[in-house]
DNA sequence: CTGAAAGCGCTTACAG
DNA sequence: CTGAAAGCGCTTACAG
């Protein structure tokens, strides 16, 4: 019988267990967004590398708006077509997890839900490469640092600026200017335009951005300006895509690791599936990786644009 | 009845019809080739969305190697989990077709298989947006346009090849080096550092990529190289990934809709298996976007290289 | 035209 | 411990 090829019918084993063997991610972005932001491609990929080996499948849903977004939490719960979800891109104030807890289907978050306490999550601190760029830059002699931010809608955006602000404190400075954008080249471009439009004495000599691709776009918009990087503007990014280790000059960035981020908060929720009883994860903290876009603070400050 | 808010269970109906209401792709490449290549991440968005409104799902998988490939597929069909499957990713001899034809499922290929004749396809032209390129380059003066293309194996990286050799000999000059690279960044960069390696009276003054991620990779060694673009070299891209847009100077490139195409392969796929007679679809051809990265050709060629 | 039954391919609780 | 039956929630062919 075993050494028979055949391979039991999942559709069946599914309807007479009441499950699914698929977990569900929604992503409350516009479809575009995972082309722009880069981080999720390589989080998908991750969460699908590890359900592979499982035999299990993932269910990826886009959903435009709060509406659309809740509807699909209840039709895969309800329909059974997933065990549990992927909660990513927590909100400050996230109406999810009261949805999810009356679903009653088990969820794992990237990083800890604050109202969830000791609810199943997977944590990537931001602190030890955040800190490490900051003081990389402190270092370096920068004392106006900016930063430039995803969305404080979410959790992790104002995180991060949290980390970079205290960072920046205990060092005895005064943070920069920051900047609320939304992690797409043209929020970075334009975040950077406004940061090197302030009068002279103000202007920032490095900004650190939450992510990779504004980081690109800003550095961009800067040396289009005719501002050389990093001898007037020192630039660090986040996430360390593939391309920023090629751009001119190489981009200084910390590595975030989606793809081992993802299939760790499958792992997690694979256990709560089973019944096992799961709390926090923490992953290796990600790194700092100094490349070409930051240097030395300029005497004066980053000159003036053309 | 219909009153009710009672949704009838798709795992029950598949069972009962046979029907997955569902579509397979199968990704073989590497997994982190879904982040480094800009293309698959808003093709997915498209396929997704498309499917959506059908109610429908999309079974996501990546096969690292020829075996785990084509048991994906046996897998899938076999078990009932998809109706159909979207192709992406030609080869020029492909074993998918003939794997497909001997499972029995419907499947609809990116740009059509050579050896099918007639099959469900949709066709994004290569012809007019890098005809348009290259003659673009022409008119600006250029005489010596390289090429950086994909792997060889791959129908799309052979035609665009072709496009664009046989469109430089249209207008009566001889192609430049070509080098088959592998749509990454660092494929990007190698392949521009071997062509501007050459000797000044072979070096390139305009080169043409396969995609934005080695042509922004490129554009940054010429950077780096003290080259201007496009004084010295001019630069065009394929795909319009945002960043593009973004860049210093920004690129010029060839816009491919990766999410049109992912919606409109659906809904041939859909087509298919509802058991009406499908061909070829031809999407609008991708137009050339002409941005900073292209310039008339320098008096000499390209400076040398520091 | 309406309604009860069989069947999709499993799992699991129960009878022998 | 083994084996036949019931049930998961639909659809569809069939009997009334």
């Amino acid at each position: 019988m075993a050494d028979l090829n055949w391979t039991p019918n999942q559709l069946a084993r599914s309807l007479s267990t009441s499950r699914a063997y698929a977990i569900g991610l929604i992503l409350a972005r516009d479809p575009r967004a995972l082309s722009a932001d880069p981080f999720f491609a390589p989080f998908i990929a991750g969460i699908e590398t590890r359900l592979e080996q499982a035999g299990q499948f993932l269910i990826l849903r886009f959903a435009p708006d709060r509406a659309s977004e809740i509807a699909a939490y209840r039709e895969l719960a309800g329909q059974n077509r997933v065990d549990g979800f992927v909660i990513s891109d927590l909100l400050v104030k996230d109406h999810r997890l009261a949805l999810l807890e009356s679903l009653r289907i088990p969820a794992v978050t990237l990083n800890p839900a604050p109202e969830a306490h000791g609810a199943a999550s997977v944590t990537r601190a931001d602190e030890p490469g955040l800190v490490a760029a900051v003081e990389h830059l402190v270092e370096l002699g920068h004392r106006r640092i900016a930063y430039v931010g995803g969305p404080l809608r979410y959790l992790h955006a104002v995180h991060r600026q949290d980390v970079w602000e205290s960072t920046i404190r205990a060092h005895g400075l005064a943070p920069g200017p920051t900047v609320e954008s939304d992690f797409t080249a043209a929020g970075g471009s334009h975040a950077t335009a406004r940061l090197l439009d302030a009068p002279e004495q103000d202007r920032p000599t490095a900004i650190v951005y939450a992510n990779d691709l504004m980081a690109a776009s800003g550095m961009a918009l800067a040396q289009g300006r005719g501002l050389r990087i990093p001898q007037d503007v020192s630039i660090v990014g986040y996430d360390d895509t593939e391309l920023s280790g090629y751009l001119s000059p190489s981009l200084t960035t910390v590595g975030t690791d989606p793809l081992a981020w993802g299939a760790a908060a499958v792992n997690q929720l694979l256990e709560l599936i089973a019944g096992h009883p799961v709390g926090n994860q923490d992953l290796l903290p990600p790194e700092l990786i100094v490349r070409g876009s930051t240097g030395p603070a300029p005497r004066t400050g980053a000159r003036p644009s053309s």
